[in-house]
DNA sequence: ATACTCCGCTTAATCGTTTCACTGCTTAAT
DNA sequence: ATTAAGCAGTGAAACGATTAAGCGGAGTAT
């Protein structure tokens, strides 16, 4: 690998203590060895080794609790998240370990694993599932962790958009456009995500006095052709809606899709409105009035409350709900 | 953390070297202190420290060295590949660390950082610039590394996927539908990528006998953002083009939301191909022309090509180069 | 009978750090 | 003058695994 803590002393002709001292800060150490052992330490290029180090104390390592399910880092959602919560780590001089379950461990037996063998001093889970093991098997065992959305029965600390709130803001603005018939396309209900943002369509219906017609409800899975379909559902139905949430951008670009082929043409016959925000959103024909998450933000959160639990610092709260913004763009307009 | 080796061998009633025998399959033990072992193991939920192993021996970490710029984790394209990566690295037991150069640390040095202090056994380098450091940095080191795409000025091993023979494939495309002013909206130069499909583009025109209008070509960034502006320009040329060749699905999209917004219709008016095939390409509308990357197996490939460097497994070949194919939808048509 | 090998297990060295306990030595306080 | 405290630095014990070497006893070939 590299040179050895060995090495640097015997060449700076002190104690592997003395070198250990100087490189961490710890102990007092004249300047003049500090000096010679620091140019030492850049002459051989040193570097102390991790595994060495992690022997004893931490790792500064945190686990990235992937969904079993394969292709979910693609999720341009997701994607974004793990960018801010990669760079917040970095800045807390942590690195992060992507943990994808393997077919013959189930993914909490992987999380304690990975934490039991101190390859990672905490877990960051990701698409948060309603039964989700992996809360609850890491709050038994002791083991550092932060959900990525509500956790299922334990109250292990999270961070959430508030889809709840959400909904209600996507439902409100419809009604304003005098829209009655309203449906509204969920994410699979194995999903976290997925109950809120129901609660919220229904108690913004409820508020205005509107009467829920169940048929309008229809749970889709979660890529385009999932909303393709669905929305194709709705369009047959006998007396279709002349407005649809969508409970993601995906979902939401493959009823575009739909709608198309149907003939419909959006934000005006028929509004439409997704939820994330994803890049593409303001680009697609018409540009997609949707619900923007803050997903910057909930990485950074993720990651500074991972941190504070691992370093036994008690943070101000065990969970962040943060607001989403609803984006008007062309794709909702008053009822025809 | 968790129960060590000590305590299973005490509470079995033999020595540690025993249980690592019993464990690792090595030596020569009875089957009756087999199983007792076994049973220990399994009561105390023994699970060996992951940094004593590494401390001997090798760390079983590959590491992803992530582009400087802080949002490519969010790339469709990367997170795929990245997925199957992830699989396939797990397959043989393998974990993936996620690298972010810090803003304090060039790229190339955090990766001699990541395999000097034993974090990780190798480097996947990805999103390759044409003068690309980490390359180089990592072979003079003799650090075992691949590239996903082609790298600058050293022999790395690399995995790739054919842009040049892609290119041609689109060109040759829109010339049999009669197009002789084509565009190309090119990814910026300092991306590895962009240089093949350049020259394929060239050459397919050439071989046609078509003279190459360098005000066609034009280098945009990557966003959607960027394919809106540079298709608006290609239009506003005296003699705009009659069909588009867009180097990535992103900026493709960015162009269909300049032409919509030009009054154009795409597939008809003006034809537009893209390139990598992201899973939105086929439900947007219409439904995009473009060449598929083979993502999955490219992750597939840089994972195994990787752990054979690794375990000084002799590869067959140092770099792979897999072919892309053209998926014809309704954004091509015959020129008018 | 001697020498050799194989079995099942233990002892101890090793990997590269951190950190506690200690040693001379100087300086300050009682 | 004696004790206490501080400084600069050393030695060695952890940390938790892997693995080479060794050790009786049994079996086998010469």
């Amino acid at each position: 690998m590299s040179a050895t803590i060995k090495q640097v002393a015997k060449q700076a002709g002190v104690s592997i203590a003395t070198v250990s001292y100087v490189l961490n800060g710890t102990g007092t150490v004249t300047e003049a060895t500090r000096q010679r052992v620091l140019a030492v330490v850049s002459d051989l290029g040193y570097q102390p080794s991790h595994a060495a180090r992690s022997l004893r104390g931490r790792s500064y390592t945190l686990g990235l609790a992937l969904p079993a399910q394969p292709g979910r880092l693609a999720d341009p959602t997701l994607a974004e998240m793990l960018a801010s919560l990669s760079d917040t780590a970095a800045a807390c001089d942590y690195s992060l370990l992507l943990a994808t379950a393997r077919a013959d461990k189930s993914a909490s037996e992987m999380c304690l694993s990975l934490a039991r063998t101190g390859q990672v001093d905490g877990l960051v889970l990701l698409d948060m599932q309603t039964d989700d093991e992996r809360a609850q098997a890491l709050c038994e065992a002791g083991i550092p962790h932060v959900c990525a959305g509500p956790p299922a029965r334990c109250n292990s600390p999270f961070v959430t958009a508030d889809g709840y709130s959400a909904a209600i803001l996507a439902v409100r603005h419809l009604l304003q456009l005098g829209h009655r018939r309203i449906g509204l396309i969920q994410l699979p209900s194995e999903l976290a995500e997925s109950e809120p943002r129901y609660l919220g369509y229904s108690t913004a219906l409820a508020e205005a006095g509107v009467e829920a017609d169940p048929q309008l409800v229809v749970e889709a899975g979660r890529g385009e052709q999932d909303g393709f379909q669905t929305m194709q559902e709705l369009l047959s139905l006998p007396e279709p809606p002349t407005a649809v949430l969508a409970c993601s951008d995906e979902l939401a670009f493959g009823a575009m899709h739909a709608l198309y082929d149907a003939g419909r043409t959006v934000g005006q016959d028929i509004s439409l409105i997704g939820f994330d925000d994803v890049p593409l959103a303001a680009h697609m024909h018409p540009p997609l009035t949707t619900l923007r998450q803050p997903r910057r933000r909930m990485g950074e959160q993720l990651a500074t409350l991972l941190i504070d639990i691992i370093e036994k610092r008690q943070p101000k709260t065990n969970h962040v709900t943060l607001p989403m913004r609803l984006m008007v763009r062309k794709t909702t307009a008053r009822v025809q």
